[in-house]
DNA sequence: ACAATAACATACTCGCGAGTATGTCACCCG
DNA sequence: CGGGTGACATACTCGCGAGTATGTTATTGT
């Protein structure tokens, strides 16, 4: 094992990403099972040969995949709750305009649609980390801004924020996984950006009025 | 072709539904391109001779399981838009509960399961069917009856209801499609009915009051 | 300059599962 | 009470795609 040089390792590294990126792309938009090597590797523009130079298999690759972009996304949503100075109304927009915000979660909501895809059952192990680490994630983060904002006076002291965040967020989820069939089915189009605004503001609204059984 | 006896043609009939319940709970659990018609087969007590007497391919028989099952739950939403004489909150309420209640949308959910899955690029005409008809439709009959409310003054005459059921409805989908993971990861268990009656009255009191900007 | 290895490309294997071909039995009709 | 058909079971084919074995080239340490 000899040392090799740093030009070799960022160029290895480079090649790596493309990989990561290329089936990000080819398992989102043909689904893991239905996704060839092959297909992978064309969108790479490389060969089968050099996927399994990186990967041991199928399986490791999409692992991959997941475990990258899903830091990526978790990094940003660490970011908001560090944010410092800034009351807890302010630190829910941001937390979720970050995460759901259109430039991420994987390029273009790519990440959203593979994890909401066949993945489950196909490879249990993943599934069950993506169901425990992401939206229950989530949700247990805004439930404990829904607390700061008790406490600082800007919700009321009744408020119970887990049923609306848990309907908020597998709400966002899905109709950011739906926006990329918009153009083929102009009826889930909608102005996203739009859509999370408001349906953050009514999130918050629902925490400060009477309203609510 | 001689016509055959009203016997043979029920028991027939039952056969078929078995297989279509068969291929629901299968589809489901294991995706569609991962199920294997055996599996099916299996689970229907019968062999794979006997799926290919019903149906022309595996493509035939998701198309006849999510077809069937469509037509069930569309049926129940129906029933509530007709219901005579209740004002249009009632009729909201009715129509989520119908939708979304336990006992339906295929059996235990899994027709959402199912359509939530990969089926989308594997089998690309259902998808848009689905995708046409299912979500969208139903917010659109929400729509309407948010409409209808404020015809009546039950909700204020600027309510605007489009980004509130989109966010219901996709997050109603989503959290009851979970709910069949409850088991194997805690953090996704609620109380789904509770969960459902808040997340209502959430949202016909954003439609009441003046919040949201 | 040369040996060694990283970084791929190319060509093959091999199992899995959709689809098919064929057999078999029960039952209804005449 | 036979023969014809429907309702399956059984046994086989065959292509597709993951994984593998092997070749090829550029680069680097010595």
């Amino acid at each position: 094992m000899r040392p090799s040089r740093a030009l070799r390792l960022e160029r290895s590294d480079t090649r790596m990403h493309a990989l990561l990126e290329a089936a990000l792309e080819v398992f989102a938009l043909r689904g893991y099972r239905t996704a060839r090597l092959d297909d992978v590797a064309d969108a790479a523009g490389v060969t089968k040969g050099a996927i399994y130079h990186y990967f041991d298999t199928k399986e490791a690759l999409l692992i991959g995949v997941i475990e990258h972009y899903q830091a990526l996304a978790f990094g940003r949503a660490e970011d908001a709750l560090r944010e410092p100075g800034i009351p807890a109304t302010a630190r829910i927009r941001l937390l979720l305009r970050k995460v759901f915000g259109h430039s991420d979660i994987g390029s273009r909501g790519r990440l959203l649609t593979l994890l909401l895809r066949g993945v489950a059952h196909e490879v249990p192990r993943v599934h069950e980390r993506w169901l425990r680490e992401g939206p229950a994630r989530l949700w247990a983060m805004l439930a404990s801004l829904v607390e700061e904002g008790k406490k600082s006076g800007e919700f009321r002291p009744d408020a119970d924020g887990e049923v609306g965040a848990r309907v908020l967020v597998s709400g966002l989820m899905l109709q950011r996984m739906w926006q990329q069939h918009a153009g083929e089915v102009p009826e889930l189009a909608v102005d996203y950006d739009r859509l999370l605004d408001s349906s953050v503001e009514l999130f918050i609204a629902s925490l400060r009025g009477t309203g609510g059984g």
